[in-house]
DNA sequence: AACTGCTATGACACCGATGTCATGACTTCG
DNA sequence: CGAAGTCATGACATCGGTGTCATAGCAGTT
């Protein structure tokens, strides 16, 4: 591989010439620059980072840790990959600001963290970003001294900086919906409530109940997934089952995620009921091949993946320049509603306006 | 940050003795290697990788680009995010082997490749890996020099190295196991025959019916899908009547993916029919979230993206080490049958002996 | 003519590790 | 006891760039 002293050379100039022509950082004469365009094309030269790197101290590289770092290591239900999303999103901003990626997935074992760790550090990254699988709490073995580091999906303890998504938030905003286009009863059937998500997205379901002054009814809320080997799908079944058995039964029924929509689709309609005729039914996580898969499409929420990958990225890159940001603990993103017609309203009025950034799609 | 030269002084030692302690490639006294290794300790010595690199020339890195490339910039269907299994094997395979990826996505504009590719050659990886999001043809622009490429779900003209799915073969396994299991009239909805991928499946296809001496029947075999936004699902709607309206139907139906499958078992319901006691369904991809969720669970197949990935890792290492493979052109990699229940078997006896690798789940 | 100011360029040290070679202390063997 | 061999260690050059400083050439000013 050619090196500014084979450019220099063959160019008849002297290596820092070249390093000017390479920087711009100096003044080169017209003629003397051609030259070493023209030598260094000849060459195929392409500078090197490590030779660089051994001056400036400024490596260049963002290093990112992904997978792992889980408490549990139950791999979770699918729900749409969402750290491909962060990572799309954090790789985006990296690459307008002239950084690298390095990468490192731990495969879900966490005890590989410190040595990835390691290997990031050798590498003289200047940040680290951990991304979770999903939002949960973590405890991570850092070793990495005064590098800045940013957590996403995911938050720790010690106040260390974070983006999460703001899962109440969301929630507040599907349940207000629904209660705007005419809705009181409203069911929501929850995910395993030692998720950290789950009881974010109640406090949110609830808080919207009573914003609305809707009298919270416990019989409404129902856990109807496990996170456990042995739930076969019977938690939802008697969930459904319990709610349609009210006096006074749901007309929109909210779930967990996605998924547990398109298993509600089967179950609603193998008790005869329509969607969303008699009854509607809402998700959480747009996880477009389903929402938009399923009939009638679903209202869902979707959850802002490549924002907070985005967001993550822009703190890093702050961090880096020094501007600290005083960041304490968690930056929490909302997303947006997405209105399809698996809810039907109830009101003959349209004046569902939502001020909540909903698409209606 | 501490350098050698820092740890050296504390240990009193010179900082050559410090380097022989990190590499372990020359002698040292008992006392003198703690002395060392206390002081490394102390100050949180971490080595550069650069500075190492300036010397060995070796930079541990392996690049990656993925995304882009694409000839079409449309947003394929999305079919459980390929790219990402593939990358996940290729991580695995270079984490075990001490190498550290950096990554660069494009973002579905393949112009950006050869900057991408450039910012890589700074870095001096050691090898580059590009990764399709789905089975197809590129055409890169490399600039690569003599850096060892390899294709990863996609191949080029010029024969360079690259590993691809074996849709043939895949279909072909699944479309024998349900000859196997009694079934003689199968309809096959494929995908858009502009893609690579759909004409290799019908080769499986047609292939498969010939080794069991079925007679291949053209009204069977029905484009049910295509790349366009104007396809509202009406396609596979129509295929489905034209096959049921023959006089003797298909007992299975294979999809051309597992969306379309979603799709299918709404129409086949709301024609009255029941799955698998009417007629059998099948589908293509694996693609879990729906396979395993629908009810009946979806008998498919799987594109081995975790094992291309894999082998993509394995084959650039070779490379690296110089042993070059004499890899002309394309590996293709075969993947499992999923057997799950929507899928009766015809013949009363379990003769269903599969040898191709099916799960049974 | 002497001085100032600017442009264009080169010489040289340095970043942090490692390869090469040299050296001193100690053991082993004839 | 001296020669040869092993062990433990250090001095120094080197990798490929960049920062610092010096210098030569030339125009403009007084």
């Amino acid at each position: 591989m050619a090196t500014i002293y084979d450019v220099a050379k063959a160019a008849s100039v002297s290596p820092k010439t070249v390093s000017r022509v390479l920087n711009g950082d100096a003044p080169v004469g017209r003629k003397t620059r051609k030259a070493v365009e023209t030598a260094m094309a000849e060459l195929g030269y392409v500078p090197s980072n490590a030779a660089r790197m051994m001056r400036s101290n400024r490596s260049g590289l963002i290093g990112l840790v992904t997978g792992a770092l889980s408490q549990k290591l139950e791999p979770m239900e699918p729900t749409g990959l969402p750290d491909l999303y962060i990572v799309q999103g954090i790789q985006r901003v990296m690459a307008d600001s002239g950084k690298t990626l390095i990468i490192a997935d731990t495969g879900g074992t966490s005890a590989k963290v410190p040595q990835l760790v390691r290997t990031f550090l050798q590498h003289r990254v200047e940040a680290l970003i951990y991304v979770a699988d999903y939002h949960q709490q973590v405890t991570l073995d850092t070793g990495a001294g005064n590098c800045p580091v940013v957590l996403v999906n995911c938050f720790d303890a010690d106040g260390t900086t974070a983006i999460v998504p703001d899962d109440e938030r969301c929630q507040f905003d599907l349940v207000t919906d629904l209660v705007r286009s005419g809705h009181e009863r409203i069911a929501y059937f929850t995910l395993d409530p030692a998720m950290v998500a789950t009881e974010l997205r109640s406090k949110g379901y609830r808080a919207a109940l009573e914003a609305a002054a809707i009298p919270y009814d416990g019989a409404l809320e129902v856990m109807a997934r496990r996170n456990v080997e042995n739930d076969d799908g019977g938690l939802l079944q008697r969930a459904l089952d319990s709610v349609l058995a009210l006096d006074r039964p749901p007309t929109v029924m909210c779930c967990g995620n996605d998924e547990m929509a398109l298993r509600l689709y089967g179950l609603i309609r193998s008790r005869g009921l329509r969607i969303p005729e008699d009854v509607s039914v809402a998700g959480f996580d747009n996880y477009r091949v389903i929402a938009e898969t399923l009939y009638p499409p679903l209202t869902t929420v979707e959850l802002p993946y490549l924002a907070m990958g985005q967001r993550a990225a822009e703190i890093a890159l702050g961090m880096i320049k020094g501007e600290d940001e005083q960041l304490a603990g968690s930056e929490m993103v909302p997303g947006p509603v997405h209105w399809r017609s698996s809810v039907t309203a109830l009101n003959s009025v349209t004046k569902l306006r939502s001020n909540t950034g909903s698409t209606f799609s």
